[in-house]
DNA sequence: GGTTGCACTGCAACTAGTTGCATACGATAC
DNA sequence: GTATCGTATGCAACTAGTTGCAGTGCAACC
């Protein structure tokens, strides 16, 4: 599990609140490592129980007290400790997968919304990536090490995409061509 | 959720007991959605209950009695409702992207291993789908439409593996070149 | 003839993630 | 002046997935 090991990094980029990390989450780091409010504030409670974060209310600009959570020195020695453990290899899950496999016993045009949602969807985040890294990561620029580990989470994303659009696009050519 | 749904399929292509299917989840069908034997029992037992599939104690070639079990009609049906769903597009998690984040604050270095194991975890299976490619959808073979359903999706799982290798290098080139 | 291995089914307890709701305050809309 | 929206935190109940264990019975090992 890594949530706890996400939160630990996005505060360690900076301490901020749930609420705030929640916002991150729907974001940045939420391209690869999606999470709910819910989720986020139960594990930052677990968190602070642990010792991985410190916690200090701070009234914001409406005058009320919110929380802003800060790493630990133990939270961060847990973050090196788990980052030294292998991981185990993604894994996919696709429902296009079931349902292609599924059209073999009724009609595979049916399935062709679907797909095209699919299309549009993962085109337009592959769009977004795409415009981030031409503002972030400048081709020809020297960058520092930590915008260089960033650059490459959003490659990560990039490929991901263009793999899933050009899937998409394969599976639409070939359902248009189906008897 | 598409657990059922993706036993309805397997059970489709093939009636079958719990511990088959759950073999079939650690091959084919588990490449793109995968399924421990614990989950496939109770499932099984839920869609029994809800009428999608039946089941027949068979005694086996030791003659110990199991369980094979057939889709309704029912199942059938609830699996061409779901086709006709929109369903959410592919969402990846990467702990690999939580450290690369977390390097950072850390040294990048201690990711090689790690980034290692994955890339030859994704070389692995790309050669394993690259196989089931040759074997099974040779090219410039006409093929019938379950077929060509089946080769769509084991090109997803090439597509997935060679987008992650590639990252994986990128990685560690990358990586390399820090100071 | 005991051990090991595999096919097969399953329970219990746990962790992770989702959904729906509740509450409270300030700002802006109309 | 009240309705609605965004910030902010959280509980309760649920579904999904994991881990660990346990039992049966055959087959083959040696």
């Amino acid at each position: 599990m890594a949530l706890e090991h996400a939160i630990v990094v996005s505060l360690l980029e900076k301490p901020g609140t749930g609420y705030e990390l929640a916002r991150r989450f729907d974001r940045s780091i939420g391209f690869f490592w999606a999470a709910s409010h819910q989720q986020i504030y139960r594990t930052l409670h677990r968190m602070a129980a642990d010792g991985w974060v410190d916690l200090t209310e701070v009234p914001d600009e409406a005058h009320r007290v919110t929380k802003v959570y800060t790493v630990t020195d133990a939270g961060r020695a847990a973050l090196g400790a788990w980052m030294r453990e292998p991981s185990e290899p993604e894994q996919h899950r696709s429902d296009l997968g079931v349902k292609l496999r599924g059209a073999a016993f009724d009609d595979p045009a049916a399935l062709l919304a679907d797909v095209t949602g699919h299309r549009d969807a993962h085109a337009a985040r592959l769009a977004l990536y795409r415009e981030f890294e031409e503002r972030d990561f400048p081709a020809g620029e020297t960058l520092d090490t930590p915008r260089r580990l960033q650059h490459l989470v959003l490659r990560a994303g990039i490929r991901y995409e263009q793999g899933w659009l050009a899937w998409c696009e394969e599976v639409l050519t070939e359902l248009g061509e189906l008897p």
